[in-house]
This record gives C-alpha cells, structure tokens and sequence, in this order.
DNA sequence: ACCAATTTGTTATGTTATAACATCCTAATA
DNA sequence: TATTAGGATGTTATAACATAACAAATTGGT
C-alpha cells in the first residue's frame, strides 16, 4: 500500500472551495433537520464564515466579518455574545471543531454528533487537516481506562509541519 | 496482569505532597544546572507555587499569590509579564506542562527536555493524571507520517471521570 | 570595578470569552 | 388569527488570558 492511495486530509489555507462550503451547509441543514434543532440564519452564516475562512478561524475574525456585512445592510453591527453563542451552537451539534491550542474554530469535515476529531496543524503555512482515525481514540480510551479513567471527550492536536511545507524545508513557527 | 500493578498517575486536588514539591525542586535544580540554564529565585518560586497548586494552576492564580506575598514582604506587587516569562521559561525547560482545553499550568512529573506530557482531566473533581505513553505519541506519529505530515509537539488532553469520582457516579461537568 | 547579556519591573494594551438582562421571533395552541 | 411560552438574539458591561515595549536592576566574566 503506498502513501498515494491515502486521500489527504489537508485543507490548504488558499483554495477554490466553493462546493465543499455548499455541501458542508446542506450536510449541516440535513443533521439539524434530524435532530429537531434549528440551524438559523445566524447560525447558518457564522457556519458559512468559518469554512470561508480557508482555515481555523478565530471568533474576533467571524465577530469583525459579520459586523461588516451587518453595516453594509445598514442593521447595527453585532457583539462577541452574537458569534460565541452561534459557536457554542455549531460546536454542540458537530458542525465545527474548537482547536485548542490556536482558540479557533474549524468546519467539521464528517459532522455527526459526539465526535472529536484529530488535527494536523501545519506551524509554517497554518493550514490543518482532520483526522477521525479509531485506533487512535481506542488507544487512548484504552490507556486511560487501565488507569480507572473513564474518556468522555479526546483532544488531540499535532503541530508539525505538512507535506507541502515540509518538502521546501520549511520550520515550525516560521 | 491486574490493573492493581499499575502505579497511578492521578495527583488529587487535595492531598499532602510536600516530598513531591521538595523532590520536584531538587529535580528542576539539577536539569537547569545540567542544561546551563538559570532556574532564578523567582523562576524556582512560580515553579514552587505551580506544585503548591495541588492541581492545575492559572497564570493569575499564581499572580494573585505571588502579589500576596511581595505585599508581606514591604515589596511592590507583580504583574502577569513576570508570571508568565517564568512560565514561559518553565514550559521551554520541560519543568511543566500547558494545558490547553484548561488554560492552566502544571508541574511535569518527569521532567526532562521536550517531552509534551498526555493528561487525564477529571471533570468532576479537576484532578489531572499525566501519562507519557510511548504507544499513544508511536502511533500518532506513524498516523500523521502516513498522511506526510512530520509531527514536531503533541496535545493530548482527555477529559472523563477519574476512578474516585467515577466510582460515586459523578458525571463530567458537574 | 567594568561591561555585556540576561533577567525583572512597569505601563499599557491586545485578545479571548462570559454574565446579566432586555427584546424579539417563532411555532404551537386556543 | 390572537395568544403565549420558549428559544434566539441584541446589548452593555466586564472577566479572564496574554503580550508589546521600554526601563531598571542583576549577574557572571574579564
């Protein structure tokens, strides 16, 4: 089995990815009208900025992005409540991932509910890929629970440096 | 083999562990002069604290006490540059570890140069259990390589019940 | 004692997130 | 269709976490 026949799970921080935002909503329209919860307007455009942004998203960039347009539409702009509790929303129903180490925010890529996810987060050029690998989240429900600990919710990221950045010598934190 | 001949990794919030302090002290000593670097009276202060903590500390609980004691002391207070430039030098000499999904710092078990740490938070009592297991950091590595990605530091941060807290039914976030 | 480098002090500010309460919308029902 | 109860959003204020920039003090080597 060679590496080509692995599907990467990169999202480069600059590419044409209309289409994966249009299927990422339908998916989110979809699993909401399944849960009986309701995916807003609100909810729904803060879901569309952070897969626009081409990478992990901070909620001060959504924050600043929607009170844009809001101005534009000539409403009033909009306040950090507005967009933490649209987060809280997305994150409670699978739809984005929270990236600890980067506080920012993530479209999920497989959304269904309970999941965690595993990011590859690149230090040179930011980008991240996720990963949803079981024998990882075994292994750790498994060492955990040698110890007595029962896992509710896995955070797993990696900084390092991805395939493209990686082969042009770059460094971690350039 | 039973799980009894496992040593447990989990440090209680509250317990009696002046030996641990004074033995993680006596370690951080000898790694600093062993590396050349100069763990200060202040450094080797906010370490103290840190251990003194019985958990995991924020930065401002550790401003908060070392103010307090510089009040005692005649001297002026502090402020969150000095906490966190000897957190930042803590961190750098592998001294104690970050947690993210917490915001909050930790004395490192077995300390030693660029190991990241695995850690077991109860979300019931707030206990933290630090494991280093080589399989889990092997087969995450392997996994990211597969995807041609090089990992340069891990976050591994899982959030569950401890075997106290889990015994008496205890539910994560309560 | 002098110098250069490191460490610490100090002021100000930037960044991330939530509490508390008011208002508005929506969907179910009378 | 008018009512209404719950959920969603608006709004103000503040809490919690972290760093930039520059000044002063300390330290170790000569």
């Amino acid at each position: 089995m060679t590496q080509d026949a692995v599907v990467s799970p990169f999202r480069p921080v600059r590419h044409e990815h209309d289409v994966c935002i249009d299927d990422a909503l339908d998916a989110a329209d979809a699993l909401c009208a399944k849960s009986g919860v309701r995916l807003t307007a609100l909810r729904r455009r803060v879901l569309e900025l952070v897969w626009d942004g081409h990478g992990p998203m901070r909620a001060y960039d959504i924050l600043d992005l929607l009170r844009d347009e809001r101005m534009r539409d000539q409403k009033r702009g909009a306040a950090p409540p507005t967009v933490y509790r649209a987060l809280d929303f997305l994150l409670a129903n699978g739809l984005i991932h929270r990236i600890e180490s980067l506080n920012a925010y993530i479209g999920c890529g497989a959304p269904s509910d309970g999941h965690a996810g595993q990011f590859l987060i690149c230090g040179d050029c930011g980008s991240v890929g996720e990963l949803d690998d079981p024998d990882i989240t075994r292994l750790i429900a498994a060492k955990a629970e040698a110890m007595g600990f029962a896992v509710a919710h896995q955070t797993i990221e990696a900084m390092g440096l991805c395939p493209e950045c990686a082969r042009h010598g770059a460094q971690v934190g350039d």
